[in-house]
DNA sequence: TTGCACCAATACACTGATGTATTGATATAA
DNA sequence: TTATATCAATACATCAGTGTATTGGTGCAA
């Protein structure tokens, strides 16, 4: 049952690739994704995500109940994947301390293709967390969650952990800021490199218990 | 000429405290500019702000040609206050450069009231700058002559150039980031001091040649 | 007190977006 | 081959928002 199933999958993904725009539910959660990209939460509309997919709503109606039923799925497609991600990264430790936190951080300061339409899917998202109750909340759970990473990265380079603590807000706040830069259009390339580089000298320099508590 | 027209504008603006809703340009930009920090700009719809006015739109279309008027005349109010304000701290400099400092940190991260709601308008302004070109070469300016200000701040206590451009980019991305974590409704008061916290102690520990370039 | 300048209300046309109900098309399974 | 499930198109109805043209009211100035 299951296995057949799977196969049934594959074959119409198979196909899907080669000849045919006979769309999923995934289909239009991704379009509205590349949707809210591109023009935030507010231009998400229906009728124009149609005319990008080059369907009419009558799909949409199908696959959908509401325009609330996209935007809400979307948002719960995204925090799994993040909850997932995070999983990931926790457990993703070497030998080299140091080195998983530079990838951590050249993770977070991606800035091209598939990573700089996070940055700015993330950005539209925390803008629609300020008028909406319930996204500000799941926003404050999914830093929570990152902020407990990076303090987890910095506890294996120093074992202060009040330093650790700090390090990681100071972080978590410089990419932040850092994402603001990176995601506008008129950004020029080398700001993520200046920003790691900066990153990186702090990094470098305020391991010890020299960066203490105020 | 000049005399009597000032005198006539304040009468004109104590009547309006006392009785009545006739309302100026500059009302409208207010009432337009509490939309933006509550919905954003997409929010920001004539129809709405009118009936927040408690007026019709024969109003709005006496002050102003169209939509877009009403937004770019917005912007343009709001750039040429920062350029006021900038020029202002530049030129507020006492003898203690660490307290100045500080006065800085603490106007950027100030958290309530008014400061909130400039905050959730900045923020509200660079969603707009992701999809709008001229938007976001007004916010690079803006950006540029804060951070040349972070830094002139920081070179009187340092003589170090490197170091100081670094800590004033550093501190820039970090009051950005901190700005999303404040202008969250969930956000916690302590919040700010915790971050000014962070500031602080980087402040006491890196003004030396120790945080090199990369 | 009358006229004018200023501001607001009203009525209308138009556009774009949502949602529903129905019909149409197509691929797969029986 | 035929029936069915799946997806898409079409044709409404409705609503919110914009913009224009016209009319209405009110305070100030001559």
């Amino acid at each position: 049952m299951i296995k057949s199933n799977k196969i049934l999958m594959n074959t119409k993904k198979a196909k899907k690739q080669l000849e045919s725009p006979r769309l999923t539910r995934d289909d239009w959660l991704d379009a509205a994704f590349i949707a809210v990209v591109d023009g935030g939460f507010d231009q998400a509309r229906v009728l124009v995500i149609a005319e990008k997919l080059g369907v009419t709503r009558g799909s949409f109606y199908w696959h959908f109940s509401d325009h609330a039923d996209l935007i809400t799925s979307l948002l719960k497609r995204w925090e799994m994947r993040e909850i997932e991600l995070d999983k990931h990264l926790q457990a993703n430790n070497t030998d080299n301390p140091k080195a998983d936190l530079e990838r951590l951080l050249d993770a977070a300061l991606a800035h091209a293709g598939v990573d700089l339409e996070n940055i700015r899917f993330e950005l539209a998202l925390r803008g629609l967390g300020r008028r909406d109750a319930a996204v500000a909340s799941m926003l404050v759970g999914i830093d929570e969650a990152r902020m407990n990473l990076f303090e987890q990265k910095f506890l294996r380079l120093t074992k202060d952990t009040k330093t650790a603590g700090q390090l990681a807000v100071m972080f978590y706040l410089a990419i932040a800021g850092g994402h603001q830069a990176l995601s506008r259009p008129t950004s020029p390339p080398q700001a993520k490199e200046f920003l790691k580089g900066i990153i990186a000298s702090y990094l470098i320099h305020n391991q010890g218990p020299q960066a203490a508590g105020v």
